[in-house]
DNA sequence: GGCCGCATGTAATCTGTTACATGATTCT
DNA sequence: AGAATCATGTAACAGATTACATGCGGCC
């Protein structure tokens, strides 16, 4: 059975603090607080973050130590079991289904799959491309076969295709900046064979 | 009190379907059903349609009268109150406040000022696009305030950036099908006035 | 003395979805 | 005979937000 998803789908994205240490709720919570890397883009509220990660652990994903801390209130140091490792990966690698969850869920797969590998960001940014272009081929037929009387249903349908095209421009840019695509002919390709 | 808004902020989009004449709530269900004009964009469910009227009569924008129908189940029929000709009327020209919005509130909004009269179809228009601007004015300086090591926080700011550039072309393009400007000198305006 | 930081949550509330109830009529 | 349409909803549940509780220690 692969992956139960919220309707956000997003729960999975908390596996990945988890990835090279264990850590505790609070600390999550910390970081998604400043302004930079995933706290840009994912607003998590305190008690939510709490009832997700509670269900991810009712799910078997995590498993929690209980550590004192003297004076201070104990930590509950979460941990990925290996279900959570499998359930994780194959979350960052399968790109997201609706144009709607770009702005969200995709950027934090790429926020986790930029940390992890340049090959996995490759993955990801071709997934999610070939996804794309999918969608913009039924949204051009779909435009085509409207009505042209049919004026706000054609701009319903070209507003869709604009916003599509413009981030299939941007996965570009993204696997520009984060994983240059390895062997292809061009200027970097040319440098490194002169250097050999 | 200007708009109490649900999450979402679309409910006021309901009062559009009683502008012209009264309706009760199961035709307006079948018009969102089917697969075209604003049915396009808004999938609401049926309970979720009787919930959002309840508290639209509640807070008495709607006032409704029980017309019995012989053998069928009697309708009841809704009609706007002064107050929510206001509201309704407030929310119509006011542009939305985050790119999110676009998807269906924005696409809502253009669907009732479309309907209403090109006037209102361009102060939208008009409305949206300055505040796309500005918010595109702020995300660039962001951009640039982003060390350039910083490289996933800089795509995020793209991304968005990417996303408002292709919304506002497609606000031109809305004007020009929807509400082409009166006076302007182009190749329409050359030929009023030959004509006179 | 009072507020902020640490670290755990619980409780109440709100929004939205899914499923179901009713009861007559018309379509297949 | 059985399914779909009309027209109203209610009930139960899932998701997310807001507010609050606890209790110690350090800072202003």
């Amino acid at each position: 059975m692969p992956l139960i998803k919220s309707p956000l789908g997003l729960e999975y994205a908390l596996l990945g603090f988890l990835r090279t240490q264990p850590t505790h709720a609070y600390e999550i919570h910390q970081m998604l607080l400043r302004a930079e890397a995933l706290g840009l883009v994912w607003r998590l509220k305190q008690a939510h973050l709490y009832s997700l990660l509670a269900r991810l652990e009712e799910e078997g994903c995590i498993e929690s130590t209980t550590q004192p801390q003297g004076t201070r209130p104990p930590r509950k140091v979460l941990e990925l079991t290996t279900k959570g490792r499998e359930d994780f990966q194959s979350w960052l690698l399968s790109p997201v289904e609706h144009g709607r969850d770009f702005r969200l869920e995709f950027l934090a797969k790429l926020y986790f799959a930029q940390e992890e590998s340049p090959a996995a960001t490759r993955t990801l940014l071709d997934r999610q491309r070939t996804a794309c272009r999918d969608w913009l081929a039924e949204l051009r037929t779909q435009a085509e076969t409207v009505e042209p009387a049919r004026r706000y249903d054609r701009l319903v349908c070209e507003f869709r295709i604009g916003q599509l095209e413009a981030a299939l421009l941007w996965l570009d840019e993204c696997e520009q900046t984060l994983a240059p695509p390895p062997g292809r002919i061009g200027a970097n390709r040319r440098r490194d064979e002169l250097r050999v």
